[in-house]
Order: C-alpha cells, then structure tokens, then sequence
DNA sequence: TCATTTTTTGAATCAGGTTCAATATTTGCA
DNA sequence: TGCAAATATTGAACCTGATTCAAAAAATGA
C-alpha cells in the first residue's frame, strides 16, 4: 500500500503550505510581527500541529531561508548552464542575485537575520545540516566556473583555489544585499541605485583578476548592454523591463 | 552650581557601566543569553533603572554597537591621518578592520545583528540616529581618501563620486565581517584565514581600479610586508605578533 | 526642617513561544 | 464491519523574560 508515501507527501505538502504563510506574513507586516499562532491559525490547525515540523521559531525561519535558497540555487543553476564566455558567466551570477533580490525582496533581509548567531543557533542542528546542504550547490557553480576558466587561460590561478579566487566576488554580493537592507546607511550618503554600482565593482574585481577578456564597466552603454544580454539569454522570463533605466 | 552638570555625568557614566556590562554578558554567555535584569543586577541597579537609559533591549544593543563603531571609528582616523600615498591608506583601512575584529571579536556579529529589521526597527529613533551619526566619519574617511587619490591622478574617477568608486570595497568588507560569522558556510568549502584573503581581493580590487601604484597580491611575501608595514606604522600598539603566520 | 520634585525600586503585568494531557483520527486485524 | 492500539491534532495552561508603574527613597531648595 502506498499509504506510507502518501502520508510523507501530505507532511511535506502542509510543511510548505506552512512556510508559504510564513513568509506572507512576513511580507505583510514584517519579521518583527511574526507569530507562531497565527502561522498556525491561518492554515488552520493548531499550533502544536506547527511544531510537529518545526522545533521552534528560529527553525521555521530557518527552513523558509533554505527553502528561498533553494530558489536561489535555481537561478544560479541557469547560469551553469549557460554557453558563454567564463567571465561573462561570473557577472552573470551577479546579475542573477540582483534579479533574485528584485524578485524576492525580503530574502536577504531574512538570510541576514537567520545568519546570525542568535538564531542560527536556536535552529536545531538538522535543520542547520540541511540549510548548509541546499546552499552548497552555489559553492560548487562558482567553483566550476572558475575552475573552468583557469583551465581555459581565462584567468591564472596563482595557485589559489578556485574558491579563493573568487571569494572576493561572494563577499561584494553578500555585502552590498546587507547594505541594501541597513535601514538609512546608504541614505546617509546619498547613494542611489546600489545594485547597479555592485555590478560595476564585480566587473572591476573581474578586471584585477585579470580575467580575460578584460571590460570598461566605466562604459555605461556597454554596462547595460552587458546586463541585458544576461537577462535576456538567462532570465527573460522575468526582467524585460528591468534593467532599462 | 554645576549640579546640573555633574548628573548629567554621572548618568553618561553611568549608561557607560551598562554598555560595559550588558557587552561582558554578551561575550560570556551570547548574544542569546541577554537578560535585561541580569545587565541591571550586574551594575547594582533594578531593572527599571536600566530603562531610563535604552527604551527597550534593542535599544540597547543599537546602543553597545554604537559605542563599539565609536572606536572603529577611531581606528579608521588613524589611518586618515597616516602620511602615505593613497592607495596604501585605502588599503590600511582593510587591514585596520581586519585588526577591529581580531579585537573586539563580537562586534561585527552584534552589528549584524542590529542592522537587521526586527533590531533597527525596535530601536528607539533617537538612538537610531545617534548610532548613524557616529558611523557617518567612516564614510567621509574614505571619501577624503578617494577624493585625494582623485585629485593626486592615483585613480581616475570616470564620473563617479568618491563613494561610488569605493563601496566595492566596502560591500567587500562587510560581506566578509558576516561571512565569517555565518556558522559552518565558510567550513563548507574548507576555507581557511579568512581576513587574508579578503586582503588580496582589496588589492585586486583596487588594481581593478586603475589606482596607482599597482600592486601583486599575489606575491606572498610582499603581501605580508605591506600588512606588517600598516600594522607597524598605524597599530603598533596591539598586533605585533598578529600577520606573521 | 519639611514640602516638593526627581529618581530608584522590584513586584505585577503582559506577550508570545512552547508544552502536553485530553481528544480525535487512522490503522491493522479478526 | 467492529474494535483495540497507535498516531495525530488540539488549544488551554505554562513559562520565560521584557516592560511597566505605583510605592518608596533620595535629592532639592526655601
């Protein structure tokens, strides 16, 4: 009898319909205001039924983390899977965190949170386990890419690892999602449109890589024709009118 | 009578024992683990005394991140005050940030933490603006030292303001500060040593930039020569034994 | 010295996450 | 199909810890 599996799926269909509520109650009023009753209640059951899938609060933030990542790992996937030019793969995975962010705005904003060690450490370790496990995939792209390029003659490894090289390029992205999410710091000075100047940075740390072929981010005709290139080829489904300004 | 004067002191002073303690408890048991009663108890104080200083425990973490950006600040203006070309002061600033959190190891987990929406927001205004006021100076360092560089011809600026051109390096940076404390991602990919690396890629980085005079990062040892040099010159007091390994 | 103002106190209140005994449902078997 | 055992759901009670605020203490100043 299939009882046995169709039990697991129904779990795993309320798990999702559970994390689906979670984050639009997110969306709608905010991390600050989430509670587990009314998760709970707006899926009708009680709340005890909630913490049959999830230890505690931290780890419901946790599981919707990894399950936007999970997403996120789809959009890098695309990029994997592209034909082009290893540099132009590498923006590209720039260009895609900027769609995703776009996309789901409150992504980083919540990875942020659940990064940290309040939280991250009330999550319970499976959850942990499995969080790290579906980030992963993104390590292994950016791995192969580089890696990929180094065999080419695109860039020289200088005997660093493939990860090492590329670090720099993770932590810009990761930074400049905080930035975006660090109520009033980019207002303070007066910086607009942080995800555009991001995309230049990367394609200047690309150039001190020394990676060939080697771009004028400076060229702001080029820039966007750049982008759109990428949008087009990798994600037309949803940024036609994006990156138009 | 400087009676007026003299409470108005004692109080600074005395917010300044709780900042102190509240951040003792943090270092001790984790950021978890704080107790508004227990930070009051500590200085000998009931809880309710401890409210005439932060609105709310938020307030008082945005608070102890501020008092810690002071001194970051601090670190920062050592290095605006070194007499040496440009891209060296540019670059001393990485290295200072890496000395800040060698340091004062919990703060860039705190300030992770407290630019996060459910913190920031729980904050009180007034302490909002307080903490974005003192981190301000480390914006017009670095925009002092582009605009000079600029103006030197050490980089071109192709029509970006001074901030423009450097939040690359400051996405970087901040993206590092929070990778290394996102538990287990760096361990994921056996990454190791993690401040150093975010050095080389500053330096690609700037070599990205065209910002004289270029340098190879990629060259061990002089690597290690210029991070001692910045140490020795700016930080003698606290790492002498840190970047030989 | 004492009425008034200011400050401190900590027990009471409150919010919301978490638990678990009671209840309902499903399963497996005769 | 009926029924005992196993499994799942429920939500009110519990608990922790932040926050409040009436009462008490201390400072002020005339």
């Amino acid at each position: 009898m299939g009882t046995r599996e169709r039990k697991r799926r129904e779990f795993a269909e309320r798990e999702h319909r559970f994390l689906d509520a979670a984050r639009d109650q997110i969306c709608q009023d905010g991390l600050l205001a989430l509670q587990m009753a009314k998760v709970a209640r707006s899926c009708d059951y009680a709340t005890g039924t909630l913490y049959q899938h999830f230890a505690s609060k931290e780890d419901l933030l946790v599981a919707i983390c990894a399950e936007m990542a999970q997403t996120r790992v789809e959009f890098f996937q695309r990029v994997a899977n592209w034909k082009a030019p290893t540099r132009d793969k590498m923006f590209a995975l720039a260009v895609a965190d900027m769609l995703f962010a776009h996309r789901y705005p409150e992504h980083f904003r919540l990875s942020q949170f659940v990064f940290t060690e309040v939280i991250w450490e009330a999550a319970s370790p499976e959850r942990r386990r499995n969080t790290l496990e579906v980030c992963k995939p993104m390590g292994l792209i950016v791995h192969d890419i580089v890696a990929e390029a180094v065999a080419n003659g695109d860039v020289q490894d200088h005997g660093r690892t493939p990860l090492e090289l590329s670090i720099g390029q993770w932590t810009m992205t990761l930074g400049m999602h905080n930035l975006v999410h660090a109520e009033g710091v980019l207002d303070l000075y007066e910086l607009k449109d942080p995800y555009r100047m991001m995309l230049t940075q990367i394609q200047l740390l690309l150039n001190g890589l020394q990676w060939r072929p080697l771009f004028d981010p400076f060229d702001e005709p080029a820039m966007s024709e750049k982008i759109n290139h990428v949008c087009n080829a990798l994600f037309g489904d949803m940024c036609t009118a994006k990156e138009q300004r």
